[in-house]
DNA sequence: GCCGTTTTCGGCCCGACTGTTTTCAGTCG
């Protein structure tokens, strides 16, 4: 049972309790919900140590509730609860606009109880008859019901931010200052909306401007909301520049962050709010976001680590690490080039990779017998190692590695000879087959490559596809102490739809004593850039600059690569 | 249901927008 599964029966929970009008117990669930979801800790660890009432929000009662869960694999209270909602509660609370109070209502004088139900009831009129609903009412109901159909869910971040930096850009000329904040911001995986703070001298300007990207859901005097026609929903807001700091912070969130800021501002006297942190009318902080932390006693916190997941209690006291930045890297370690499945040349690459100022480039075409992706033989893998000396010639600025991506073999061992590994500087190994193994069989299999003497980097370690794919089960704590034992170094992979390990695993392997690299695995030039995204996941995992491994000097970096230091010694 | 250098009882983040009703409840983020 992961973490996410409990939060979600904790959310179910908080849903029937508020649609019943219970008071209070709905966001005691939802923020032990929310806690959990955010936890680097797999609960069923704290769990083990008896230690469940230690996390926040999580009192006597939830701690029985989550043991009943990891124990039985079911929650008899919530079995209780949903028979006293006979409806799909769930369903008909996913249209926009319909909310615990509603769906109640609905239920109770027109016994609606599902989504057709719901869209019969609005089509035959049945709806604006009632008290507190109306006529529009009806007709958004319909409209969203619609909606829902088509509904894209969360989306890539990696799709996200070229449109929020497009929106942004377009709009810039109009406004005093212009950023996109939210989950966004905080370079999460996934995105569930885009939000964009603004101010300016013309808010009824850059609203205009705003309007024509999509359809106007909501305009009010502050705020908009347009939806794109992929379904996606942007917000846009604006604020006086003496709010822009606190309405930055505040829209950047996560809410569960915000919640806990808001809790220290009124401990301390102040109140917090996206116009600023007051002490009574007067206000102390607000331009700046940074003056928001200070004056509340705080480190600043970088939007990356914004997750309630430890970020306060550091910034309290002063411990917070510092971040790997964008600039840290000093080169890219996994490159593929037309030599195997890549769009560009080797000199393309490399004249690419060295105007973006890298010191060293690794090209790892994939090797071996694996039947897709154009894979190199030893014949061919020789050649390009020629062309590469040849290339290097021309690029005395940056350093060329020879490297390979090689298969993982369903029995652990590489899909090229140790007699061909030997000659390269840099080995990758991944799995692209049996994803379906028995989870033991699969550790084994990746240990077992793990330990081959000539194995650098275990690329895109979990094997899962955002939104796609799950991870193939594996015992991941064995793989951190075979990194460790074997320095064979876990990658997060910047690929968007990979970000693999993620924020939460690199969290973990980091925690336990692995350094790790952030690559590209570019398939052409333009992929070069999407760094960003796996710099992104290792500042959400709360690694500094020495945790990743292609921050350093290419000398050091050859030492880490021929296995001459130990892994703690580095 | 949780939590406490104001409290073991009595609070619980805060504000915008919409639609309904006519001063506010519900929903959303």
């Amino acid at each position: 049972m992961r973490n996410y599964e409990i939060a979600q029966i904790l959310y179910q929970i908080a849903d029937i309790l508020e649609i019943l009008k219970v008071e209070w117990k709905p966001n005691a669930y939802r923020k032990a919900a929310r806690t959990i979801e955010a936890m680097p800790e797999d609960v069923y660890e704290i769990y083990k140590k008896n230690e469940l009432e230690k996390i926040p929000g999580v009192g006597i009662h939830i701690a029985g509730k989550i043991k009943e869960i990891l124990e039985t694999g079911s929650l008899k209270y919530l079995d209780k609860l949903k028979k006293e909602t006979p409806f799909d509660y769930e369903g008909l609370m996913s249209i926009e606009g319909m909310g615990p109070k509603k769906v109640m209502a609905l239920y109770q004088k027109l016994k609606i109880k599902t989504l057709k139900d719901l869209e019969k009831a609005a089509k035959h009129h049945k709806i604006r008859e009632l008290f507190g609903f109306g006529e529009k009412t009806e007709e958004s109901i319909l409209k969203n019901i619609e909606l829902a159909r088509t509904k894209k869910k969360r989306i890539l971040l990696g799709t996200a931010l070229p449109i929020a930096e497009e929106i942004v850009s377009g709009l810039k000329k109009y406004c005093i200052d212009i950023k996109y904040a939210g989950s966004l911001r905080r370079m999460k995986e996934t995105i569930g909306d885009i939000d964009i703070l603004a101010c300016s001298e013309n808010p009824e300007k850059v609203f205009e401007e705003f309007s024509k990207s999509g359809e106007v859901i909501v305009k009010g005097s502050t705020k908009c909301t347009i939806r794109l026609n992929t379904g996606f929903h942007v917000d846009l807001r604006i604020v006086k520049p003496e709010s822009f700091g606190s309405a930055l912070q505040y829209f950047t969130g996560s809410q569960t962050h915000n919640i806990a800021l808001r809790r220290i501002a009124i401990s301390k006297g102040y109140k917090l709010s996206e116009y600023g942190l007051f002490s009574g009318a007067k206000q102390t902080a607000g331009s700046y976001e940074k003056d928001v932390y200070t004056k509340l006693g705080l480190q600043y916190i970088e939007p990356e680590l914004r997750e309630n997941a430890g970020e306060i209690e550091h910034a309290l006291k002063n411990t917070l690490p510092e971040l790997v930045s964008y600039n840290d890297i000093k080169g890219d370690m996994q490159v593929h080039t037309n030599w195997s499945d890549g769009e560009n040349t080797v000199q393309e690459m490399v004249k690419a990779a060295a105007a973006m100022k890298y010191k060293y480039i690794a090209v790892t075409d994939h090797a071996g017998n694996l039947k897709i992706a154009n894979a190199m033989n030893e014949t061919r893998l020789k050649k390009q190692a020629k062309e590469i000396e040849k290339i290097q010639k021309k690029f005395p600025q940056i350093k060329i590695l020879k490297g390979a991506e090689v298969e993982i073999l369903k029995n652990g061992s590489l899909g090229v000879k140790n007699s061909v590994l030997k000659e390269l500087d840099v080995v990758i190994g991944a799995v692209h087959s049996y994803f379906k193994m028995p989870e033991k069989e699969m550790t084994q299999r990746i240990v077992n490559a793990m330990s081959n003497e000539y194995i650098n980097i275990l690329a895109h370690p979990t094997g899962r596809k955002i939104m796609q794919k799950l991870p193939y089960g594996f015992d991941f704590e064995k793989i951190i102490e075979a990194s460790k034992k074997y320095s064979v170094f876990m990658e997060i992979n910047s690929w968007p739809e990979r970000l693999d390990l993620s924020d939460i695993n690199a969290r973990k392997a980091m925690e336990r004593g692995c350094r790790l690299f952030v690559n590209t695995d570019s398939h052409s030039v333009q992929n070069l850039n999407l760094i960003r995204f796996g710099i992104a996941q290792a500042r959400r995992a709360w690694a500094e600059k020495k945790d990743i491994l292609n921050t350093l000097d290419y000398e050091k970096l050859v030492r880490v690569l021929k296995k001459t230091s130990p892994h703690s010694k580095l």
